[in-house]
DNA sequence: GACCAGGAAGAGT
DNA sequence: ACTCTTCATGGT
């Protein structure tokens, strides 16, 4: 079984980076491994102590997929600004951002407005079972994320038994529009963070939060501070008081609260987001 | 049944 | 550029 020797200095949670709800088809066995297909493989992975054990993928897609090479203990001494996000870092050591295919995860944040993630869970597995893949792997079929073309080559009313509600429509014509445009994902990619951004909000289903989602999930833009409401909390209760109580976000909050977390955790302000909302119920 | 969840679109100002 | 309303689904 191929293994990875992280090295002293190499910060990492196998655990704490697969269950903080960055990524949604990852499934633990009781037995601790964890099953997950990504780019079109199943993957079987575990840690144990500074050993990763995996199988179904080269190690150098490992590493890369987790981010393996970068230094995380100096980035997490760059965002280590105030005492609240200490102990959220002390909490949660280990948590990298994985670098998700790119449109998988766009799909993914246009699934995930106004739900919870165990029904974002649902919807993505609906989508791959319908639409993509299927792949035999230790005697139980998993199936891969569709292509976009997949997806836009039939009708709209194909996505229905997914349920995906009102986002349906969003799903569908993102899907359409990718698939016109080719090579996307490198015309985003060469954007500063701004741009990107903007051009990402063009795409039906996708605003402010499911943008900054995808640009740090997928692109790497570390700068950007994604604000869901279990953010927005944290922020209100522990930085920014003087914000509104109860009323619905406005993007003039939003703008507010990721341009104080720009100022005051540095850009890597998103590992600061991941980790506040990992510690979110602790 | 009310309320909430990793919000966004569209219409009306 | 700002409110306000509506959207479909599942969990608690």
């Amino acid at each position: 079984m191929p293994t990875i020797n992280l090295s002293s200095y190499q910060q990492f949670s196998l655990d704490k980076t697969l269950g903080c709800g960055q990524v949604f088809r990852w499934d633990q066995t009781d037995d601790g491994w964890w099953y997950g297909v990504v780019d079109g493989r199943v993957v079987r992975i575990r840690q144990e102590g500074r050993q990763i054990i995996y199988h179904g993928a080269p190690g150098s897609f490992i590493k890369n997929y987790f981010s393996l090479d970068l230094d995380l203990m100096s980035i997490l001494a760059s965002i280590d600004q105030d005492p609240f996000i200490h102990t959220a870092i002390s909490r949660n050591s280990g948590l990298r951002i994985i670098r998700q295919p790119k449109w998988e995860c766009l799909i993914s944040y246009i699934c995930s407005t106004n739900s919870n993630i165990p029904t974002i869970r649902r919807r993505i597995a609906s989508i791959a079972e319908r639409f993509g893949k299927p792949i035999d792997f230790e005697g139980k079929t998993y199936f891969t994320f569709p292509e976009p073309y997949s997806i836009s080559c039939g009708e709209l009313e194909d996505l229905t038994p997914c349920r995906l509600g009102y986002r349906q429509p969003y799903i569908f014509g993102t899907s359409c529009s990718v698939t016109d445009e080719k090579c996307w994902d490198e015309m985003i990619e060469k954007l500063p963070y701004k741009d990107a951004r903007k051009e990402l909000i063009k795409l039906k289903g996708v605003g402010p939060k499911a943008a900054d989602c995808i640009l740090l999930f997928a692109f790497q833009k570390y700068e950007s501070f994604p604000v869901d409401v279990w953010i927005r909390r944290i922020m209100r209760e522990n930085y920014l008081p003087d914000l509104l109580k109860n009323a619905p976000l406005t993007v003039r909050d939003y703008d507010t609260i990721r341009n104080f977390a720009r100022n005051h955790f540095g850009i890597y302000c998103g590992y600061a987001q991941e980790y506040l909302y990992a510690a979110r119920k602790q």
